[in-house]
RNA sequence: GGAGAGGUGGCCGAGUGGCUUAAGGCAGCGGUUUGCUAAACCGCCGUACGGUUGUAAAGCUGUACCGGGAGUUCGAAUCUCCCCCUCUCCGCCA
C-alpha cells in the first residue's frame, strides 16, 4: 500500500506506473474521496474541540455546585451531529482504503519498460546446457524409472499436484532443504520455522488478501489459510513492530511446505513437478534500512544464484519488465534453471524489493537514533523452490545407463554419489 | 473445552466517571559539572490524521489513540456487552 500523501504529491508518476504495470485504478475516485475525507475531518474536529471545551466548563460548574443543564442540552445536540459526521467519515475512509488497495507499487527507474514476459531482460547467464549423445528423458520418466516419486499415490491420497516422494527421492528433498538452509545460515540468515497456517491479518499483511484469495487453501472452520510461501509468516514476524536501527538488516531463512491452488493452470506446464499444489521451499526474507535495499536486493540475488552454481546447474537471471513484475514489487529478478530433458527454462527463484509497500501495510518501522520512526524496506527471494531444482538435477545429471549422478555439493547430504534403481524385492 | 486473574507509552508500572494535560521509574536525546569514563543535577522525550506559518528544516494549533469492536453519558483508561490474546488451575492429549 502506498501513502495517500505520496500518491497525491506524485499523482502523474503513480498513474503512469499503474498503467505500465497494467493495473486499473480509479484515481478520480481516490482524489475525490480523499478531498471529502479531509473536509469532513475539518468540520468534525471543530465540533469536537467545541465539545471538549464545553465539557471542561460543565465540570467546573458542577464542582462549584452551579447549574449546567443549558450547556448539557446544547452538547447533546452537538454530540448527535458529530456522530452523524463520524459515520459518514467512516464510510468515506473505508471506500478510500478499498481504492488504495488497488494502487500498485511504483517500479524502480532501473527496471525496463514492457508489458509481456518477452520484454524481460536477460541480465546474466551461467553455465552451459549439458551436451549428451543419448536421448534425454524428462524428469517424470526418470523419477518413475528410479522409484523417486509416486504421483499416483499422491493423487489417491489427496489429489493431483500432491506427489509422494519415495526412497532416494524423499532423501533428495531432505538433502536439498538442509543444503539450502546451511548455505543461508553461512551467509547470515537466521533460521526460523514458522506456522504454515496463518490468520487473515497475516495474509493481508503480505498482500495475499484480498486479491489472491483464490490461490490459497482456506481452513474455513477456523478462518485460517495455508501459506503459499514462507514469506507470509516470516514477514509477519515483525508486524506492528518497532525495530532498533542497529538491528537492521534482519535476514531470515525459512523452510516450509507451500500450498497453492493454481486455479486455471493446465497442459504441459503442470506435467510432473513443474507445477504442484504442495511443494517445499526455502525462503529468504530481509528487513533493511531504506538506504540499502537495492544493495540488499543484489546480494539476495547473489545468495540464490550461488546455490545453483554450487549445484552446477546452468541458469539465467531475468530482470522483470514493469508489466510482468507484479503488484507489490519495485524491482524483481527471476532465476531460471535449464531443464535439459524438457529443453526449457524453469523458474526456481524470484527475488524482489518491496520498499515500504509491505512495511506500510504491516506497520513495521524502525527508530533511527534520536529520530522519528520510519518504515523499513522488505525484500524476499526463494533460496530455492525445490521441485524444479529436482527436475533440473534429474534431467541434467541423467546418464545413458538410466541413473542420475548426485551433484557434488549434495553428496554428503545424500550419502551416495549415484541414484540407481532400487534393488528388486 | 471449563473456572478464575489480567492486557495502560520503546520497556516497567500507578490510575473505580470530570483535580489526568495518563503519576512515577527505566531506556533514549540535549545540557551543567568534569583530566577521561561514570555518577549527580536540570531540561526534553509517543504515534496517526487534519489545520496553519515558513523557501526549507521545523514551529504553532486541533482531533483521535490505555488489547479490538460496540454501547451508556454532556463527559469513559475507569461503567455495560461481544470478541481476541496472556497467565494460573482443571479436563483432554503427541
Amino acid at each position: 500500500m502506498l501513502d495517500t500523501k505520496f500518491i497525491r504529491e506524485n499523482l502523474e508518476l503513480v498513474k503512469t506506473s499503474a498503467a505500465e504495470k497494467q493495473f486499473e485504478v480509479d484515481f478520480d475516485a481516490l482524489v475525490r474521496l480523499d478531498d471529502e475525507r479531509k473536509s469532513i475531518i475539518r468540520t468534525v474536529e471543530e465540533l469536537k474541540a467545541r465539545h471538549n471545551r464545553a465539557n471542561d466548563e460543565i465540570a467546573k460548574l458542577k464542582k462549584n455546585k452551579q447549574d449546567a443543564s443549558a450547556l448539557i442540552a446544547e452538547m447533546k445536540s452537538v454530540g448527535e451531529e458529530t456522530r452523524k459526521l463520524d459515520e459518514r467519515l467512516k464510510t468515506v475512509e473505508e471506500q478510500l482504503h478499498q481504492v488504495l488497495l488497488t494502487v500498485p507499487n511504483v517500479p524502480h527507474p532501473s527496471t525496463p519498460k514492457g508489458a509481456t514476459p518477452e520484454e524481460n531482460q536477460v541480465v546474466a547467464t551461467w553455465g552451459e546446457p549439458p551436451r549428451m549423445d543419448f536421448p534425454l528423458k524428462p524428469h517424470w520418466e526418470i523419477a518413475e524409472h528410479l522409484g523417486l516419486i509416486d504421483f499416483e499415490a499422491g493423487t489417491k491420497i489427496t489429489g493431483s499436484g500432491f506427489p509422494v516422494y519415495t526412497g532416494a527421492g524423499a532423501r533428495l528433498q531432505r538433502a536439498l532443504i538442509n543444503f539450502f538452509l546451511d548455505r543461508a545460515g553461512e551467509r547470515g540468515y537466521a533460521e526460523v520455522m514458522p506456522p504454515i497456517v496463518v490468520n487473515a491479518e497475516s495474509a493481508t499483511g503480505t498482500g495475499q488478501l484480498p486479491d489472491k484469495e483464490d490461490q490459497m487453501y482456506v481452513v474455513t472452520r477456523d478462518d485460517f489459510y495455508l501459506i503459499p510461501t514462507a514469506e507470509v509468516p516470516v514477514t509477519n514476524l515483525h508486524r506492528g513492530g518497532m525495530l532498533k536501527e542497529d538491528q537492521l538488516p534482519l535476514r531470515y531463512c525459512s523452510y516450509t511446505p507451500c500450498f497453492r491452488r493454481e486455479a486455471g493452470s493446465y497442459g504441459k506446464d503442470v506435467r510432473g513437478l513443474n507445477r504442484l499444489h504442495q511443494f517445499d521451499k526455502v525462503e529468504l526474507v530481509k528487513f533493511v534500512h531504506p538506504g540499502t535495499s537495492y544493495d540488499e536486493l543484489e546480494s539476495l540475488r547473489g545468495d540464490a544464484e550461488n546455490l545453483l552454481r554450487e549445484l552446477q546447474l546452468p541458469y539465467r537471471v531475468l530482470l522483470m519488465c514493469r508489466g510482468d513484475m507484479g503488484f507489490t514489487q519495485t524491482k524483481k529478478y527471476d532465476l531460471e534453471v535449464w531443464s535439459a530433458g524438457q529443453q526449457r527454462w524453469l523458474e526456481v527463484s524470484s527475488c524482489s524489493n518491496f520498499e515500504t509497500f509491505q512495511a506500510r501495510r504491516m506497520n513495521i518501522r524502525f527508530r533511527p537514533a534520536g529520530g522519528k520512526p520510519e518504515f523499513v524496506h522488505t525484500l524476499n527471494g526463494s533460496g530455492l523452490a525445490l521441485p524444479r531444482v529436482v527436475s533440473a538435477i534429474l534431467e541434467n545429471y541423467q546418464t545413458d545407463e538410466g541413473t542420475v549422478m548426485v551433484p557434488g555439493a549434495l553428496r554428503r547430504y545424500m550419502g551416495i554419489d549415484v541414484i540407481k534403481s532400487p534393488a528388486p524385492r
